[in-house]
Parts: C-alpha cells; structure tokens; sequence
DNA sequence: CAAATCAGATACCTTTCGGTATTCGAATAC
DNA sequence: GTATTCGAATACCGAAAGGTATCTGATTTG
C-alpha cells in the first residue's frame, strides 16, 4: 500500500486538508462565523495549534474554499458546453448541471449562501469575492463568444449581460433551493434557463427582421 | 400641533418603533448577529432595558421585520400588475419595480439576504422565512392567474411553476446586487423577465400549435 | 546518539454577546 | 396627594469567540 509512513511535510499536508474538509462541513452547517476554529479543528481530530500552524487566521481559510468554489463552477459551465446541442439545450443542461453537481454537493450551495451573507459584514471579503465574481463572468462571456459564432442571428443584448443574467438566476436558484428545498425541483433551473434562452432567440430573430426592413 | 403630549401607551408605541427602525438600519449594516441589542438600543437613544420592555427577543424582532418586508413585496407585485400592457410589459415593469424601490431602499435588499443567510443557521427561523415565501408565492400565483385568463394561449407550465421561477430571478438580483452593485445596472432585473416571458410566450404558441396538429 | 526543529497541544487573554434580575422615576389611578 | 404601575436604566451573568504565547514530544539532521 501507498500508505506506508508520512514524512513530516507529507503530515502537514495531510493535517491541512482534514482541516479544510472539516471546514468546508462545518461553514456549510453552522455559518463562517458559527462555526469556530476550536469546532473546525476538534472536527478535524486536532485542535486550535493544528489550525494555526497551517492558516494565518479565519479569513484565510475562507479565501481558500472561495477559490475552490469558483474553479468548480467554472469547471461546471465548461462540461455543459463542450455537449452539442442548440443554446437552449445547453442552457437546460447547464442550468441542471449546477443543481446535481454542485447542487447534488449541497455543500458547496450551503457554503457559497454564506460567503455571499459574510461578504455583506466584511467590506474586504465582499471585494474579493466581487472580483472572482467578475473573474467567472468574464471567462463564461468568452465561452459564450465562441459559442454565438456559429449561431444564425447576432443575440439581442451583449454577450456580458446575457451572462450576467444566467449567473444570478443561478444564484437566485441556489439561494430558493437552500431556503426551501422541498419547494424547489431540481429540473426548474433547467427549464428556467431553457425559457429565458428561447426568449433570446426569439428577440434576435425579431431584431434580425427589424433589421431586414431598414 | 399634534406633537402635544405622549400618553405612556403613546410613548411607549413610539420607543417601539424607534427600535424596530434602528434595527433594521443596523441589521442591513452589520448582520442580523453582527448588531447586538445593545447597538441597536444605543441606535435608537435607549438601552437594553428598552429593547425587553418592548420584545420577548431578538428572534421576535426578526419575525416582525421579516412581516414588514414580505408585505412590501407582495406590494409592489400588485402595483405592477396594475398596469395595462403584455404580461412581457408587466414583467419588465415588475422587475424595475424591483430594483428601484425595494431597490432603492437598498436596505431592505441586503436585510433579506441577511434573513436568508440566518436561516441556513437557525431551523426555526428558516422554516419561518419558508412559510412566508410559500405564501408570497400562493398570492402572486393568484394574481398570475387571474391575468392569464385574458392569455390568447394557455401558459406552457403551471403558473405556480413560473411564479417561482421570477421570484427566484428577482432575488437572484437581489444577492448580486448587493455582492457587486457597479458590475449590476437597475435595468437588468426588468431586461430579464422581459426576456424570459418572451419566452413563455414563444413556448405557449409552439405548444398550442402542436395542440393543434393533433 | 545528541541537538535542533517544528507540528501540534494546552492554557490563557480580551472582548462581546443575549439574556435576566433589579432598581429607578415618571405617568396614572384613586 | 399618595399609592401604584410599568417603561426604561443599570448592573450583572455565563458562555463562547478569535487569537497568542508557551510548551511538548516526535522527527529530522549531522
């Protein structure tokens, strides 16, 4: 087995991501600010040392999961995108995608809920989650400009706000299906996507005909 | 004037409101754990004695304050309905309604989603907001319907389906706006439901067509 | 094997919180 | 005008937080 015997580096290694697992738990369950350090660590089988010996404070750590969310979500709008399939259909898997994946990981929608209610408290996070906010959107606009190449009309709006607006009714999905999970079936995002992006086609198709009569 | 002389009844009703207002000012500010009674107290021009004269607790007080904001949507949901216009008009409409003057008062916008990120962290309380958002969700449906009866086309889903979904959107735009208010024009909220019942509307007449064929 | 290192444990400090018990003083009732 | 009521002030409590300083013991180094 490869589990023979951990030098001392190999250790800390270990000994940091049990703690952050025990974090990204505890944050999802009890809030940032619920869960303490001492809760963290004794989840982690350490205790208050182990924790400092390996992250310069609280905040650090929620810079750390910050980043790991966000590469994630990023990973989630690729993989809907690399399917065929008209930007309806992409839109629909796209938007059932975050529901099983990083939703299936309710976790992670637990979690970013409570980034976003931290970021409201400390000026300083809510700039650094605004930035990996603007980050995301802007490598989706990209994603989203290649994409629109090959469509047959020009869209309606510019491709940034289009991409606005699909990352905050994704937000707004997580946000309902935290508050009230029963209440909300996973396959609305889908289709709330799906709709939205069929009004699309059919405001290009009616700009492209305005177009036409000119 | 009428600002004569307080009767204790008066008066004390007059303490309660200066709290209640002082609350909501500071719970925007700093969370709803993140003001403590004492703040809120001092806000107002009392102490803490004041406060437990007045509320058996601070739970209690969120209660009130969560009340006094579903009553003010359910408000605006009804102005705009009021208008004449396509249901893509009054969804625009709504949307700016929205944005401008639950938006306006930005605090109301960030104390909801403080609400939201207390009830990750508080069962009651989280069952509490639920409540209210089911039966925010039960009026507007009732007002949808009511409406879609003069429809050409039948809706394409139920109409409590795409109750949920625009209110999903709408808070949507409520947490991005408050995470990133720069990277967020006001308009966007009203651009987006006008898009998606654009295509409600496309899908209606697709699916009647279909109903037709049969 | 001895010395140095350093991950992690322990103990502790300061601050702050929600809530309670008690007290004070002015408006009411008689 | 005296007694009473009760809104609000004050003082206090126990719990818990983040962070620091110190200590310990196993692993590494030479």
């Amino acid at each position: 087995m490869g589990t023979a015997r951990l030098s001392r580096k190999e250790s800390q290694a270990r000994t940091r991501e049990l703690l952050r697992d025990a974090a990204k738990h505890l944050f999802a369950e009890r809030g940032l600010e619920g869960a303490s350090i001492d809760d963290i660590a004794h989840e982690a089988g350490f205790t208050k040392g182990a924790f400092y010996a390996n992250f310069d404070s609280k905040h650090a750590l929620y810079l750390e999961l910050l980043d790991e969310y966000f590469a994630d979500r990023l990973d989630e709008v690729e993989d809907a995108l690399r399917h065929e399939g008209s930007p309806e259909d992409q839109a629909r898997r796209a938007g059932l995608g975050f529901a099983s994946h990083i939703g299936a990981d309710s976790e992670w929608r637990r979690l970013y809920i409570e980034f976003c209610a931290h970021a409201l408290r400390d000026e300083r996070f809510r700039h650094e989650l605004a930035i990996r906010l603007r980050g995301l959107r802007a490598e989706i606009t990209r994603l989203y400009t290649r994409r629109a190449a090959d469509l047959p009309y020009p869209p309606p709006f510019p491709l940034e706000q289009i991409t606005t607006m699909t990352g905050l009714m994704v937000d707004g999905f997580a946000l309902e299906k935290v508050l009230d999970p029963e209440a909300l079936p996973d396959d609305v995002s889908g289709t709330m996507l799906y709709v939205f992006f069929t009004g699309l086609r059919t405001l290009a198709e009616q700009s492209a005909q305005a177009n036409d009569w000119q």
